[in-house]
DNA sequence: TCAATAACTGCAATCGATTGCTATCCAAGA
DNA sequence: TCTTGGATAGCAATCGATTGCAGTTATTGA
């Protein structure tokens, strides 16, 4: 009738032989245990009880007290890449603020396919998480559908949902554009073209708005548009770089949605001989490590990723613990990293 | 007596629903959901059961079941910093082989420091998880002979220990040294110097040992050794590669244990006006993403990081699993990837 | 035709902690 | 002296799935 064949890890130690050890009902010790129920006890069985947890080693068992109480403490993340460091930053902030209150973090790495995102969170409720961090999502997603469906306490970092039906951590993609636009017009550029991500994410298509409303602004003509990209990557980011110069040979600033798309653009500008920031300056954004090493310097708009992880655990475990139910958007202020990637304009081209 | 004031995510949908709506026990349902017990259970009922389970859109409690068969499936893993892409790189490759084995990747973000290391291994433990994927142990770890003992199965990776206790899935390291030394070799260095890594990492170690036995095997002279950096960090190798030039000017080539060494050694070159790869060569180690974009790009040792993962995952689960206790220790063939941080050193200096 | 066996299915214990309710004891107040 | 109540501690149900054992029915062979 023993599941288990051996001992096995877990050490099996469990609340009756503390009970039994210290001369009490394992409810007792239970309570005793438990700093919310502590005080139902007697001080000196208190004592003695968690002298002899002390002394036998014994840990409780998280998974039997999940059961019973219906909390896991675990959360989970659910994230298209972890290998890009924008997420696994996101994860080290998240991480480290739910560690702090006791709290695991159970990662996914699901692509970007929303068939398999749907699966892995259903895997996710199976297992009672106590909560989701979505840093997957679109602009209009069906899993967030689902969560809100389920009353699931969730989480959207670094893109944000149309409908807002759920809390979001976020930068301020507006700003952000403001910011390099700002800065490439105080060069005396004139001719400022974007290479949008895509449509499909909140970060795509708001930084897309917030160039054209930047440009606007700025009494500019907006260039010819090219299309959106299907993905950050820097292969992407090459072929778009390359239809743009393709059609147009005003444009002397290009400011990419993503550091890839930016590393794209330089792929092309190298390989057409054309020098940056002497002839094309290049705007990126994310500052990914290493940006600053390669050649040239990337100027970018920075985003501090661990604190949007942190940000978002805090909101849901107070969203969790709280019992609050507002949602409510945060925004981080990004800043503008100056580099060597931007200069002014040639005079004539 | 019920934990849970509302109805909370999770479905409240159990084993007991599924049995009266099929008209069974929950003992058969059970069974019959189950395909290992499957056989158990008449045809007919096994379809009713499994159709009811399907309309009702029924998940098992993996909570319950965890704690009734003793088995989470659950894998921790412990990570020193998961922002770097070489350990992001290797939970990707680890989460997708433990996915499509129904298993999930609990992590913890600990840094260097043991105790915390050891405090959290512990709230693993008290989680149940299956097994445990270790990326931070030292060349003579206390965790090790934690794991042995509490008879937890655990893969290392990346880095080996010293005593061989836990299996290991690891680079060839000094196959790697052997690759750069070689390379340098070939374009005519004689003069080749090494900045090693933390001694208390097999990597560190092994890299030293690998770069000497090369050096020797060559005939070369070994140059006036510096010490081995205290970590893997831009900073450490900026300090190693001030260091080394300073009381040698003979070196025409370096080899660092890690990339971030070579990066930092860029910066001192730079600093001094030493034209790499014109006066110095230098080489890496890792491959990370974007140090083939830096100037010059970075001739360094390639490993496959998700390749790890999946074998390190591979490993726990045969262990887990098959009850095998062997342990291994596989190693991976790296490969030089040549940029353009070498050349052939100049006739004078 | 009857016993022996096979094939299912149900019963109930179990994993380990939590918690509402109840029982006991002692002190304070009437 | 008796009641009231506060402080402790124990009892037993419970969370939801799994599984050894036993019981029932159908099937086979003699």
């Amino acid at each position: 009738m023993n599941g288990r064949s051996k001992a096995g890890p877990g050490s099996n130690l469990t609340l009756k032989h503390v009970a039994r050890e210290a001369g009490v009902h394992p409810s007792t010790v239970s309570r005793a245990l438990n700093p919310a129920t502590r005080s139902l006890v007697a001080d000196d069985v208190v004592a003695r009880v968690l002298q002899v947890a002390q002394d036998l080693g014994y840990r409780p068992n998280l998974l039997a007290a999940a059961l019973r109480t219906g909390r896991s403490r675990l959360i989970g993340a659910l994230i298209p890449n972890i290998s890009n460091t924008l997420f696994s930053m996101i994860l080290s902030g998240a991480a480290e603020r739910l560690a702090s209150a006791g709290y695991s973090l159970v990662i996914a790495d699901v692509g970007d396919e929303p068939a398999r995102q749907l699966e892995l969170t259903r895997q996710f409720v199976a297992r009672r998480i106590d909560g989701l961090i979505l840093a997957t999502v679109r602009r209009d997603d069906p899993l967030v559908a689902f969560c809100v469906e389920q009353e699931l306490p969730a989480v959207l970092v670094n893109r944000a949902e149309e409908k807002r039906r759920l809390s979001a951590v976020v930068s301020d993609d507006g700003l952000a554009m403001q910011l390099a636009v700002e800065h490439l017009v105080e060069l005396g550029h004139k001719h400022i073209a974007h290479v949008a991500g895509p449509e499909t994410t909140s970060t795509g298509h708001l930084r897309r708005l917030g160039f054209t409303q930047a440009i606007n602004s700025h009494k500019l003509g907006i260039e010819p548009s090219i299309e959106p990209t299907k993905s950050y990557s820097r292969e992407e980011g090459a072929r778009a770089a390359e239809k743009l110069l393709a059609g147009n040979d005003r444009v002397t600033a290009i400011v990419a949605a993503n550091d890839l798309l930016a590393l794209g653009v330089y792929d092309i500008l190298r390989e057409k001989g054309v020098n940056c920031p002497r002839d094309i300056s290049v705007i990126g954004h994310n500052d990914m490590p290493l940006v600053d090493m390669i050649s040239p310097p990337l100027t970018t708009v920075r985003i501090s990723h661990q604190e949007i992880g942190r940000q978002a655990a805090s909101l849901l475990l107070s969203r969790i613990q709280g019992d609050e139910t507002v949602q409510r958007n945060v925004v981080l202020t990004p800043s503008l990293i100056v580099r060597e990637s931007t200069a002014p304009p040639r005079k004539i081209r």
